[in-house]
DNA sequence: AGGCACATGTAAAAGGTTACATGATTGG
DNA sequence: CCAATCATGTAACCTTTTACATGTGCCT
């Protein structure tokens, strides 16, 4: 039950509705914690229950009404608790990584295409993230925002999600070369024993 | 449903017992797939089932009987038919992260406490990484390994988990000490602009 | 005309976690 | 003597995914 404190960490910055939330929360966008809106809209209802969230009807003429939704005192109380208690490990589920754990020669093309799209994947996300980084310190050195600046964490946790996806990168591209480099190296006459 | 083809990756390397598949799948040792023992039991069956592996019971005087399974040419073929499959994105789900977002000044030692925690476990994780990427490369170099060796997938995926908790560790050291520093900055008497 | 952004949901199916259950052997 | 390792499962519960459902306004 998770999900709701990272619910409450996301609503400290302010009102959000059920669709603003889904964005931040989505696979493309969210670097440490993912959810699809329909988990959103039924946590939100449960928090709302709960007391740790309340919610106020904004009318649009343009656009469908929408549920914003704000951090309640005893939300506040929850999150704290949260902190205090103990952390449960980390949980990857990498689909990629299990086909090039699985591969084999055979595989090598449909493997090349996979990595070739994770480097244009973590590229991009690459890129969201650094403006994001921009926008955030604002001019100011890291070391001047990171003593000054009254919440550290969203900066921290995208310096996170940064190195996430360098690393992505630099290890992808790796093993695309050294995957490349057995496919050519097994068709070059140079390394066969005896020339034809 | 990948877990199946996590469980066929994991078989190329020969036959397993559920109990032998639960420790390579276990959080501390996993560093792309995790699942329980009951998970794997039950996974194992319907697979079973499905003809993707095939099992044989192993009778033992000292210990209970287990069965060895091992993969058949169907669970290759539906293997290699993953692998060239559309791949889904990374979930990465880390509560730690969580706290990190929606932390507040005064919630400093318990995150304190909780980034500690952290650094122990990647060090640990690192340490048993290396160990085994040692008797992979069993003397041999880098290079020499990636072009000589006949499956390159489970050295790559290590390395991918090295890079990982070395990341880790560096990050949380990093969000350790900015933390730290804002402590003692709002306690030190240096910086106040009127000495008491 | 077609597609995206806005905005909210319901329902069924699949997947994952937690608690319970058992019992011998080995090592410190 | 206590804890860990070996070895397998069942059942209840909770979480997550996927498919379905609706409708306006804006931009190209």
């Amino acid at each position: 039950m998770a999900l709701r404190h990272a619910v409450l960490a996301a609503l400290l910055d302010g009102e959000a509705s059920g669709y603003d939330l889904a964005k931040q929360f989505d696979a493309s966008v969210a670097n440490f914690w993912m959810a699809t809106p329909q988990q959103l809209y039924k946590e939100l209802e449960r928090m709302t229950a709960d007391g740790l969230i309340a919610a106020r009807v904004v009318e649009q003429e343009k656009r469908p009404n929408k549920r914003l939704h704000s951090i309640t005192e005893s939300g506040r109380a929850a999150l704290r608790a949260f902190i205090a208690d103990s952390t449960k490990p980390t949980v990857i589920r990498d689909e990629m990584l299990v086909k090039i754990q699985g591969m084999d020669s055979g595989d090598a093309p449909a493997v090349e295409a996979v990595l070739v799209e994770r480097i244009g994947w973590a590229e991009a996300k690459l890129a969201r993230y650094e403006r994001s980084r921009t926008r955030m310190l604002a001019g100011r050195s890291e070391q001047a925002y990171l003593s000054e600046s009254v919440h550290i964490g969203p900066y921290l946790t995208l310096l996170r999600g940064i190195a996430f996806e360098q690393e992505n990168i630099r290890w992808a591209q790796f093993s695309l070369d050294a995957i490349r480099r057995r496919r050519t190296a097994a068709l070059d006459p140079v390394d066969r024993l005896v020339p034809p």
